[in-house]
DNA sequence: CTAGGGTTAG
C-alpha cells in the first residue's frame, strides 16, 4: 500500500483522539496548542471538554487559565466544581478549593461524596476534616463506605486529637469493611499504637494481603525485626510490599547484611525496592553500591522517578562525587518537562556539596516555587563555602517572602556565623530563636555554639556552655572543643576533653589521631607518635572512614595512612607540597578565626 | 478510602 498523507479526516479523528485523553496531557506545549484549537472552535464550553481541559491544564501548573475555562460556563455542575476544587489542590491552594465549596453552597449546587473526597486530601487540620465531617453527616452521605472511610483516614493524618475523632468514628460504624479495618491499623501503627492495632488485626473478620503488610510495618517501625521476619513468613501469601517492607527495616537497624540477603532472595523487585535499597546504601555511607544499583536501574526496565533522583543525589551529595550528580541532572532534564521541587532541593544540595556553588546558585534562583527546604539547602551551602554573610542576607529573604524559618534554618544561620567569624551575631541569632521564633535550640545549635565560642578563643565559655546546656554532650560536641583546643594550643583542657571523649566513645581511633594533632601543634612530636601509636592498636576494632573520588568514571578509595593506591607516593607528595604552600600563604591550623 | 521508597542539620 502507498503512504498516503493523512487525509481531513483522519487529522479530525487525531484531534479527537487528543481531545479524548486530554486531562492526562503533562506537556505544556501540546496542552498550549490544543488549547488554542479548543477556544477556536467554541469547545471550551462543552460539558466533557471543559474539565478536561481544567484538569490538563493543573497538571501543567496553568491555574489562571483553568479558572478562566471555568468562569465561562453559565452555570457549572458539581463535576465540573469537582475538578476545579481537584486543580486547587494541585497546585497546593487549598484555601481556595475550599472557597469553591463555598461558592458551590451559595449558588445551589450540592456536594456529592467526591467533592469531600478532593477536600479531604488537601486538608490538613482537624478543623477542616470536623468542618468536611460535619457536612457529610449533614448530607448523609454514607449511602456507601467511601465517605466513613476516607474520614477515618483524614482523621489520622491530624496528629492526637485525631486519632481519638479517628476511633470515636470507627465505634458508632454500623457496618464495616475490609478497608475500614486497614485504614485504622495503619492509622494506629503510624501513631504508634502498635498493641491497639494488634488488638484490631486479631478480631478483624477477614484479612487480605493488605492487612498483614499494614501489621509488618507496624512491627518494623517498632524495631521488632524477629517479630517482623516471624510475620513474613507466616503470613499467607507475599508480594512486593511485604518484602520491601521488611527490607528497608533490617537496613534501618544496620543490618544491611540480612537486607541485602531478602533482596537476593525475593521473588520479583520494583522500583520502590531497588529505591529503597539505593537510599539504604546512600544513608550509611555505602555510596558504590548505591551507585552501581542506580545504573543497574537505568539499564533495566525501571524508570527512575522523583523519589529515586533524591536518593541517589543524596548518594552523590554524601560522597563529592560530582560528575555522577551532573550526570543524574542530565537524566532528570531529559526525562521531564519541570522539576519538582524536592529534586531541585536535592540537587542543589548536591552541587553545594560536590563544590560547585555556581551550579547550586543558578538552580535555586530559576527555581519556580520555593519551599522550607530550598532555603535551608541553600543557605547552609552558602554558610558551607564560607559565604557567611551572603547565607544571612538569604536568610533575611526568606522571612521577606513569608517563609518561617525552623531549627534547620538555624543551624544554617548559626554554620554561616561561624565560617564568617561573627561571634558576636552568632550569640544574638542563638538567643532570638527562643525569643523571637519561639524555636527551642536543640543539640545541634548547642553543637554551632559551642564551636563558635570554641574557635573565637573563648574555650572556657565554650566549655561551661557544653556543661550547662540541657543535653548531654555528645561525641561531635566533644571533638568541637578538642578542635578548638588545638586551634588555641590549650593543651590541659584537651586532656580533659579527651578523658570525657574515651568514657563516652572508648573504641574510636579517630580520637587519638585527633590528639596527636593537639600535640604536634603545640611541638611535643613525642607524644604526637605515642598517640598515632594507640591510633593503630585500636584501628583494628573500628573500620576506618574512607574518602571517594571518581575520576574519569572510575573510583578512588583512601582510608587514613593508606598506601595502597598505585600512585601512592605522588599523591602524597602532592598532598604535601599542597599543606605547605597553605601554610605559606594563609592557613594555619594553629590560628584562630 | 487501606500496604513498601525521598531532600536540609554540628
Amino acid at each position: 500500500m502507498p503512504v498516503r498523507a493523512p487525509t481531513f479526516v483522519s487529522r479530525r479523528r487525531l484531534f479527537e483522539q487528543k481531545l479524548s485523553d486530554l486531562h492526562k496531557c503533562t506537556n505544556l506545549n501540546e496542552l498550549k496548542q490544543l488549547h488554542a484549537v479548543i477556544y477556536k472552535s467554541n469547545l471550551h464550553r462543552d460539558p466533557f471538554v471543559a474539565p478536561k481541559l481544567i484538569s490538563a491544564l493543573s497538571l501543567c501548573r496553568q491555574i489562571g487559565l483553568a479558572l478562566n475555562v471555568f468562569d465561562q460556563i453559565p452555570s457549572p455542575n458539581v463535576y465540573l466544581c469537582n475538578t476545579l476544587i481537584r486543580a486547587y489542590i494541585r497546585n497546593s491552594e487549598p484555601e481556595k478549593a475550599f472557597q469553591v465549596l463555598y461558592r458551590m453552597q451559595a449558588s445551589g449546587v450540592l456536594p456529592d461524596n467526591y467533592t469531600y473526597l478532593f477536600l479531604l486530601k488537601a486538608s490538613s487540620g482537624l478543623r477542616f476534616v470536623r468542618m468536611i465531617h460535619a457536612h457529610v453527616e449533614k448530607c448523609n452521605l454514607y449511602s456507601d463506605l467511601f465517605m466513613p472511610n476516607s474520614l477515618i483516614d483524614a482523621y489520622f493524618k491530624c496528629g492526637m486529637l485525631g486519632v481519638e475523632a479517628a476511633k470515636v468514628l470507627f465505634g458508632v460504624m454500623e457496618e464495616r469493611d475490609l478497608v475500614t479495618y486497614n485504614s485504622m491499623i495503619t492509622g494506629l501503627v503510624k501513631a504508634g499504637e502498635l498493641n491497639e492495632a494488634k488488638q484490631l488485626f486479631d478480631e478483624m473478620p477477614q484479612r487480605d494481603r493488605v492487612s498483614w503488610n499494614a501489621i509488618l510495618d507496624g512491627y518494623v517501625k517498632a524495631g521488632e525485626m524477629s517479630r517482623a521476619f516471624e510475620v513474613l513468613e507466616k503470613m499467607p501469601t507475599r508480594d512486593v510490599v511485604s518484602w520491601s517492607t521488611v527490607i528497608s527495616g533490617y537496613a534501618k537497624m544496620g543490618d544491611i547484611e540480612m537486607a541485602k540477603t531478602l533482596f537476593d532472595k525475593m521473588p520479583e523487585k520494583n522500583l520502590v525496592t531497588l529505591t529503597i535499597m539505593i537510599s539504604r546504601y546512600a544513608e550509611r555511607g555505602l555510596a558504590k553500591e548505591a551507585i552501581a544499583l542506580y545504573n543497574q536501574m537505568e539499564e533495566g526496565s525501571f524508570k527512575p522517578d522523583d523519589i529515586t533522583f533524591v536518593s541517589i543525589l543524596s548518594a552523590s551529595a554524601q560522597s563529592g562525587l560530582l560528575s555522577l550528580g551532573k550526570r543524574i541532572h542530565h537524566s532528570i532534564m531529559k526525562s521531564r518537562y519541570k522539576c519538582a521541587i524536592v529534586t531541585s532541593n536535592a540537587l542543589i544540595d548536591m552541587y553545594c556539596k560536590c563544590g560547585s556553588l555556581n551550579r547550586a546558585w543558578r538552580i535555586f534562583n530559576e527555581m519556580g516555587r520555593k519551599d522550607l527546604v530550598s532555603w535551608n539547602v541553600m543557605i547552609h551551602g552558602l554558610a558551607m563555602h564560607g559565604h557567611g554573610k551572603k547565607a544571612l542576607y538569604l536568610f533575611d529573604c526568606m522571612k521577606l517572602e513569608g517563609f518561617a524559618p525552623d531549627n534547620v534554618t538555624f543551624v544554617g544561620v548559626l554554620s554561616a556565623c561561624n565560617h564568617a567569624g561573627m561571634l558576636e551575631d552568632g550569640i544574638r541569632y542563638f538567643y532570638s530563636m527562643e525569643s523571637a521564633y519561639n524555636i527551642a535550640p536543640q543539640i545541634e545549635h548547642y553543637g554551632c555554639m559551642i564551636d563558635l565560642l570554641g574557635r573565637g578563643g573563648r574555650l572556657n565559655e565554650a566549655l561551661r556552655l557544653a556543661n550547662c546546656m540541657p543535653f548531654k554532650p555528645n561525641v561531635v560536641i566533644w571533638c568541637s572543643l578538642l578542635g578548638a583546643c588545638r586551634m588555641h594550643n590549650a593543651l590541659d583542657l584537651a586532656e580533659e576533653v579527651l578523658d570525657q571523649l574515651v568514657k563516652l566513645d572508648p573504641a574510636n581511633a579517630g580520637k587519638y589521631s585527633m590528639l596527636s594533632n593537639v600535640y604536634a601543634a603545640a611541638g611535643d612530636w613525642d607524644n604526637a607518635a605515642n598517640a598515632r601509636l594507640q591510633m593503630w592498636k585500636t584501628a583494628n576494632k573500628t573500620p576506618p572512614g574512607a574518602s571517594l573520588i571518581e575520576l574519569d568514571g572510575e573510583f578512588h578509595e583512601f582510608t587514613v595512612m593508606d598506601t595502597t593506591h598505585p600512585k601512592s607516593d605522588r599523591i602524597h607528595q602532592t598532598v604535601n607540597g599542597l599543606t605547605q604552600h597553605l601554610r605559606k600563604v594563609a592557613y594555619s591550623p594553629t590560628i584562630a578565626v
